[in-house]
DNA sequence: CCCGTGATTTAT
DNA sequence: TAAATCACGGGG
């Protein structure tokens, strides 16, 4: 049974509100019918032509990244390291190149399959705790770049979530992101997110 | 700490 | 066309 999914203009939300305002949801992926859910608790916002850590800086568009030129709730899937696949949510709309990468979540159901995904993993705080270790562990992959994701029947959905599980609002701990030493004075700014004293974020 | 791994981007 | 890069993860 499919609940009502967030709409439209939650997902074209600025990408440091959405960013903030995804963690406590749920990230569902459907295969064959089953739902694997991870609650999604650590998060980056890319905020495009300015920022010299995102894909879109100075405007570039080419074919990997076109997917951030789509409306806010489309789906940015990129592939990287030669191994590895790492998903956002686009924000803002098709004007503004900006999104939210999904850094880590914290599994709720269909566990056995994320972990058959992800043999190396044993423990459950290894199975999400990461972009590309949630990309294997929920099978995502280029295929899915560009969706929709308030499309009817979409194979990946943001559900609500439970939010009032914990008062995720005030357990927001905000510091730099990860990864982007390269980006001079935008490697510093507090764009990364993730919900304090969770054992699933990606490092502490 | 180091390295795999190859698509993508950027420099010639 | 060639070289460098990389929003990472796993192993020592």
């Amino acid at each position: 049974m499919r609940s009502m999914p967030l709409d439209r203009t939650f997902f074209r939300q600025n990408p440091v509100d959405l960013a903030r305002d995804l963690l406590g949801r749920h990230l569902v992926r459907y295969i064959n019918g089953q739902r694997l859910t991870v609650r999604i608790v650590e998060t980056e916002a890319y905020l495009g032509v300015p920022d010299l850590a995102a894909h879109t800086a100075g405007g570039r568009r080419t074919a990997r990244n076109q997917s951030m030129y789509l409306d806010g709730g489309h789906l940015y899937v990129y592939f990287t390291y030669g191994m590895h696949y790492c998903m956002n949510i686009v924000a803002s709309t098709a004007e503004d190149p900006v999104a939210v990468l999904l850094r880590a979540g914290e599994p709720l159901e269909g566990i056995e399959v994320m972990q058959a995904s992800r043999s190396r993993a044993t423990r459950l705080t290894d199975l999400c705790s990461g972009p590309a270790k949630l990309c294997q562990a929920l099978q995502i992959d280029r295929k899915y770049d560009g969706i929709d994701l308030l499309a009817p029947e979409s194979a990946i959905v943001v559900e609500p979530g439970d939010l009032s599980r914990s008062f995720v609002k005030e357990s927001i701990v905000t510091r730099p992101r990860i990864g982007v030493g390269y980006a001079k004075e935008w490697a510093d700014k507090p764009l990364r997110f993730y919900l304090r004293d969770n054992p699933h974020v990606s490092r502490p």
